[in-house]
RNA sequence: GCCGCCGUAGCUCAGACCGGUAGAGCGGCUGGCUGUUAACCAGUCGGUCGUCGGUUCAAGUCCGACCGGCGGCGCCA
């Protein structure tokens, strides 16, 4: 038996058991009221001093923010009760009485203090339907993926190589040799389409690069799918019906959590097929307009971003940026060779780039040349260049950012809430 | 890496401009209250003012350095 089935009314007149930690006391004298978390919502129960046993209402009396405990009792509907329901206790068990020194108060208090204590912190209301959101936005993500073919074949963590450069990477010691974080598993998936045509990777990556922003994370997690024979324009399909199905299941399933949240749901309620398109020259014009200082060659800053994600009301691909601004491994344009078949895609609402994805190039040569331009050690990308000498064939993919999405969906002002323990780069406690 | 702001009670902050040995609210604890909604009421405990150095008769307050954190930019998802 849960809250949440209580909640949900399931459970009215029926006697239940419900385990979990107390949130908070009042007591009026010879009425106390236990607010009770037991992981699926947050319930009301009473006690009242004329009708339970005097030993179960001393015990009741003792309970400290946080104690566990086992409750019995009849679920009645009542409009004083927040949530419209409550539990009157007939029995009541401490399971482990905590000290009356709980860090958390029930007021206000600094980020610093919150992060300290984030083991603490994800007992909050609002912590809780941050996380759930996340579990969904992840399921979301895998049943797309999963009901459309694609295999899961996770990319390794430690890694021999950058995929983009060796200054942004963690570099961890490996038996007297040196290893690295992995920034990215595309080249992996890269590698297992030509065994599964259709394979997708799911993992934490890692970035040592001092961005000291709401929307960086050192560790944060990806969803990286990769198609075999799969051209730019069925590539940016793909992206648009993932992130639709995601904001469509999480309107569905976790309404009560956008509720805790206070998320207008009306901008989530727009996301639909087909998304906006934009290119890269059509994005520079657009800024120059609007008064920005930029150049066509220059890559979009986060005001940019912001500035672009603001100008539509659904998500917002950028396509077809310069290939100097991009990453070595991206298809040039046939009908432009100055830029590449790349996109971003930014979430509305000034959320700005949650999806980089492309066509990648499956010409040797071509790699091989590229490679050298950026100044990358071949030697490091021979298993990668065997995938253009054996059966190369045009393909795509992209990467789409957990936490900015969780972020984007929830309407938060910064990222280090979607993830359970966020890791930046002044903070790896707890 | 760059620019700006902040470190005072367990927490959130006032006191700093104008130097004279520290205050509130919340939390905790004790007591009261038979329907509370961050309950309320009364009482009570609680501080080497981030660290080091300097100026001064006197520094939480002025000056310098350092440490820690936050906000924005850059880089990126």
């Amino acid at each position: 038996m849960s809250v949440s089935e209580i909640l949900d009314g399931k459970l009215t007149g029926k006697e239940v058991e419900i385990k979990g930690w107390l949130v908070n006391k009042r007591s009026s004298g010879g009425v106390q009221f236990l607010i009770i978390r037991d992981g699926t919502g947050l319930i009301q129960a009473t006690i009242h001093k004329n009708e339970v046993a005097p030993e179960i209402f001393e015990e009741a009396k003792k309970l400290t923010q946080e104690s566990s405990l086992t409750i019995r009792g009849s679920v009645v509907e009542d409009k004083r009760a927040p949530g419209g329901y409550e539990v009157r206790i007939s029995e009541l068990k401490i399971v482990h009485l905590a000290p009356g020194d709980y860090p958390l108060a029930k007021k206000e208090h600094g980020i610093d203090f919150l992060l300290n204590h984030r083991q603490l912190w994800i007992r909050s209301p609002r912590q809780m339907a941050i996380l759930r959101i996340r579990a969904e936005v992840v399921k979301a993500c895998r049943d797309f993926l999963d009901d459309r073919g694609f295999v899961l074949t996770d990319a390794p963590i430690f890694t021999p190589s950058a995929v983009e450069g060796t200054t942004t990477l963690f570099e961890v010691p490996y038996f007297g040799d040196k290893a690295y974080l992995t920034q990215s598993g595309q080249l992996y998936v890269e590698a297992t389409i030509a065994t599964f045509g259709k394979t997708y990777c799911f993992g934490p990556t890692f970035r040592a690069e001092k961005s000291k922003t709401p929307r960086h994370l050192t560790e944060f997690w990806m969803v990286e799918p990769e198609m075999a024979f799969c051209g730019f324009e069925e590539n940016l399909k793909l992206q648009e019906e993932m992130v639709t199905y995601i904001v469509k299941t999480v309107l569905d399933k976790r309404c009560r959590e956008l509720e805790v949240l206070k998320r207008d749901i009306k901008p989530l309620r727009k996301v639909e097929l087909p998304f906006e398109r934009i290119s890269y020259t059509e994005a520079v014009e657009m800024l120059q307009k609007a008064g920005f200082q930029i150049e066509w060659g220059e890559d979009l800053g986060a005001p940019h971003e912001r500035y672009i994600s603001l100008q539509f009301e659904k998500p917002v691909f950028v396509h077809r940026y310069p290939a100097k601004a991009k990453a070595f491994y991206m298809q040039p344009d046939p009908e432009n060779p100055n830029v590449v078949l790349c996109a971003d895609l930014m979430a509305p609402e000034g959320y700005g780039e949650i999806i980089g994805g492309s066509q990648r190039i499956h010409d040797l040569k071509l790699l091989e040349q590229r490679i050298k331009e950026f100044g990358l050690p071949k030697e490091a990308y021979e298993w990668y260049l065997d995938l253009r000498r054996y059966g190369s064939v045009p393909h795509s993919g992209f990467g789409l950012g957990i936490e900015r999405t969780v972020m984007w969906i929830c309407k938060l002002k910064h990222i280090r809430e979607t993830i359970p323990f966020p890791r930046t780069i002044t903070r790896v406690y707890p």
